[in-house]
DNA sequence: GTATACGTCCGCC
DNA sequence: CTCAGACCCATTCGG
DNA sequence: CCGAATGGGTCTGAGGGCGGACGTATAC
């Protein structure tokens, strides 16, 4: 075991020239001198599929026997574990202090919490439903989650899955040195705005502000603005147990507004009418949709939970809202993993009368059910052929081929500029086409429709 | 010997 | 990020 | 009244577009 542990370290540590050969001896070393259930589990290892059939809540649920008798108290062990983020920590303390080491261990800045994360759902009477008839509804901004520890002039930033970037954001941070309080914690949405108009420009501008090394070229090029939704700590007390409502009131008491940092969008509504106008006005403002939260006394900040206290309501969800294409399948890419024999996605495309070419608008790879599977293979089968078809156009290259013949129905969030898929190449920016975010297959076949005949359908 | 292109991975969504 | 399917567990249904 | 069926909640493992990082191959 440690021998594995260091090799692996070892690799994960090398760099520099000549530094992929240095990790392929180390871990044939390692293979080597392996027996073949090792090889197979060091193989898992790093190429991160484990499937052992044991999570966090099993491992959970493992220390609360092991360590108290029982398994009930694991809620002690994943209260602690949601506001440290640190499992290993949680159950050393376990194991040196007991139980009441684990109680005591409280929310610490510079220590992420496990963000909680909403449900989704697609009709406005149902989520408002399950919220009590009532709902403080905000604004769902497309940008970057980010958690933000304060205290006095040290500043820590964390991803939604708890990576440090704090060096991603200094400008962030100097405008949040003016707004929030000294010693908090709380979440906001990052965004880059266009400084002129105030308007939110799309995701795709924030992924440039990804580099090693922020200089003033990305923060001029990349200005950011913060909405803040939600805070989790504040002067030493730990407001995650508090409602919802209450937290509100703590962030509009206590933050200060300015040009870059600002609230979250919010109004309360009790409503169906009144839910969607104020949907419609978040898709006007450059938002995907909402986060419909819970107002009522157990809505705490569940931290590390997917719960039905949050709600999302996205565009796409509703099928009569998003737009709806009728593509082409022109290729496919093999299956891994349980898709092992089958396809994993297929090239989807669109016809282009003016070049009589069908040009790739994305791939393809979730809707599908099991059924489905099967049901493509069968028929795409009968038309795939040996190279690319001399009409598609495509930078990617696909495992297999096919004669352009099948039409399925694809919908997704909204059209990217893309540097890989071909449709509409150059005529929005040069050297970019049109990708579909969020791609994912409908469940509709359309029989009905010649490939060239496939016409785009939008709201 | 340097510059550029390419392939792969990673982490956002 | 989305989706399908498996699994868990509590509640309801039917013999 | 108790076991089977049902259904909501949650988890797992498939898959997507995109921009940047980084190592390697190739061109000049």
């Amino acid at each position: 075991m440690e021998e594995a542990y260091e090799t692996l370290k070892k690799i994960a540590e090398t760099t520099g020239y000549g530094s992929m050969k240095k990790k392929m001896e180390l871990f044939i070393s390692l293979l080597k001198k392996a027996s073949p259930i090792e090889v197979k589990y060091l193989l898992r290892t790093i190429t991160e599929r484990l499937r052992l059939g044991i999570g966090d809540s099993t491992i959970m649920d493992a220390l609360s026997i092991a360590f108290t008798g029982k398994k009930e108290n694991r809620a002690v062990i994943e209260r602690a574990y949601n506001i440290s983020s640190d499992l290993g920590y949680v159950a050393s303390v376990l194991a040196k202090e007991g139980l009441e080491g684990v109680e005591d261990i409280k929310i610490q800045i510079g220590r992420p919490i496990r963000p909680m994360l909403a449900e989704r759902m697609a009709i406005p009477s149902f989520i408002l439903k399950k919220l009590g008839g009532k709902a403080g509804a905000e604004y769902k901004y497309d940008g970057e989650r980010i958690q933000v520890h304060r205290k006095k002039n040290e500043f820590h930033l964390f991803s939604r899955r708890l990576e440090n970037i704090t060096d991603q954001f200094p400008d962030l941070i100097e405008f949040l040195k003016e707004s929030i309080p000294e010693e908090c914690i709380l979440e906001l949405e990052a965004v880059v705005i266009d400084l002129s108009s105030g308007a939110i420009r799309p995701f795709q501008d924030l992924m440039n502000r990804r580099v090693k090394y922020v200089t003033r070229f990305h923060i001029m090029m990349y200005p950011v603005a913060g909405f803040i939704f939600d805070i989790m700590y504040l002067n030493g007390e730990d407001l995650t147990v508090k409602p919802y409502p209450e937290r509100r009131r703590v962030l509009e008491r206590n933050i200060k507004i300015t040009d870059r940092i600002n609230l979250a969008t919010r109004k309360i509504v009790d409503n169906v009418k009144d839910l969607e106008n104020f949907f419609l006005e978040a898709i006007e403002s450059g938002c995907e949709g909402l986060v419909c939260k819970s107002l009522q006394k157990d809505s705490i900040y569940q931290a590390g939970k997917r719960g039905f206290l949050w709600i999302k309501y996205k565009r796409d969800y509703k099928s009569h809202l998003a737009d709806t294409f009728d593509l082409v399948v022109v290729g496919a890419f093999y299956g891994r993993g349980q898709r092992t024999g089958y396809f994993g996605s297929l090239l989807m495309a669109c016809y282009d009368p003016e070049t009589d070419q069908f040009k790739t608008v994305c791939k393809v790879g979730t809707g599908f059910t099991e059924d489905d599977f099967r049901r493509l293979d069968e028929i795409l089968s009968e038309h795939q052929i040996d190279h690319k078809h001399p009409r598609v156009n495509s930078i990617l290259t696909a495992d297999i081929w096919y004669e352009p013949y099948l039409v399925l129905e694809i919908t997704g969030a909204e059209l990217t500029l893309s540097p890989v898929h071909t449709c509409g190449w150059d005529k929005i920016k040069l050297n970019r086409g049109l990708g579909l975010r969020f791609p994912r297959f409908t469940g509709r076949y359309r029989f009905d429709k010649k490939p060239k005949m496939q016409q785009q359908r939008r709201s």
